[in-house]
DNA sequence: CACAAATTGTTGCTATAGCAACATTATTAA
DNA sequence: TTAATAATGTTGCTATAGCAACAATTTGTG
């Protein structure tokens, strides 16, 4: 079955997720935060002290890319980094008082973004949207198995 | 409403993509195009000597973007470009015969693809997912405005 | 305990991704 | 028709994104 492009679920979903990325950019720009920053920011937010390693596992990303955004969130004042005493190949992020002062400022933004974008969906449309998402995922790793 | 990090549907479509992403990056590797790449592949193989600014709105990139991958595409060998005669500001891209025998090799990969991230998906979801995809893009368009 | 293996993080590389400023060409307006 | 404006593409900048190779440290095995 030949597919046109614009068919592809794939497509869809990665232009979707730019847009969306997009807009988060423009809304964080103000406050010296790129995307990606901000979702390590979140998680500190949630939970201060976490570990590189930590990050690389919640946001399944890898290993250099969290390494240089905790570094220019360093240089930017919004974490500092130390050597974990117990570990000492472990670097341990915690949050400056200008990186918490920040947090009560972009967790309403991002919470709003929710809203925006999730606007007219229902509860049972979004959480199909998940379960979707999910099996995508499973399915991907199935077939590198 | 404080939202916990895993509750953000935004995040879990950024990850869903980049997984995705991941994984059609590991099976053209093979071939030398990156997933990007291929996209505008995909566009010249549906239909040759398209701009670099159709490309632009096909796809919904910077235009920076779609100069830098036509170009490493050229230099790859599987497109060439020229300058159109009507508008000469416009650069056109065609396919060399080694980028068509590439289309071959590749399309059907395309569709395998889709074919496996797709498992145990029916239609409607699948149709439904693309509305809420579609939605949310809306989404965000409005609130710009 | 000593050595091999795994873990944690860094540096260097390439590929997206988009903004700003610029050059060239085409179109529109006065 | 000339001048202002649009459109098309390039260059320079920063921010993701992940691979490979490396260094330092910890863990596991003999």
């Amino acid at each position: 079955m030949k597919l046109t492009f614009q068919e592809y679920i794939s497509i869809k979903l990665h232009k979707t997720d730019l847009n969306l990325t997009s807009y988060v950019k423009a809304k964080l720009d103000p406050f010296n935060l790129a995307p990606e920053q901000n979702l390590i920011m979140m998680l500190l937010w949630e939970q201060d002290g976490l570990s590189q390693q930590q990050l690389v596992t919640k946001l399944d990303k890898d290993k250099t890319n969290i390494a240089r955004m905790a570094s220019s969130l360093e240089k930017k004042g919004f974490i500092k980094r130390s050597n974990c005493n117990i570990d000492r190949r472990s670097l341990k992020l915690y949050l400056t008082p200008c990186g918490k002062k920040l947090g009560e400022k972009v967790i309403p933004i991002a919470e709003e973004f929710n809203e925006v974008i999730c606007k007219g969906i229902s509860e049972e449309e979004l959480q199909l949207m998940e379960t979707l998402l999910e099996k995508m995922n499973q399915n991907v790793r199935e077939y590198y198995n």
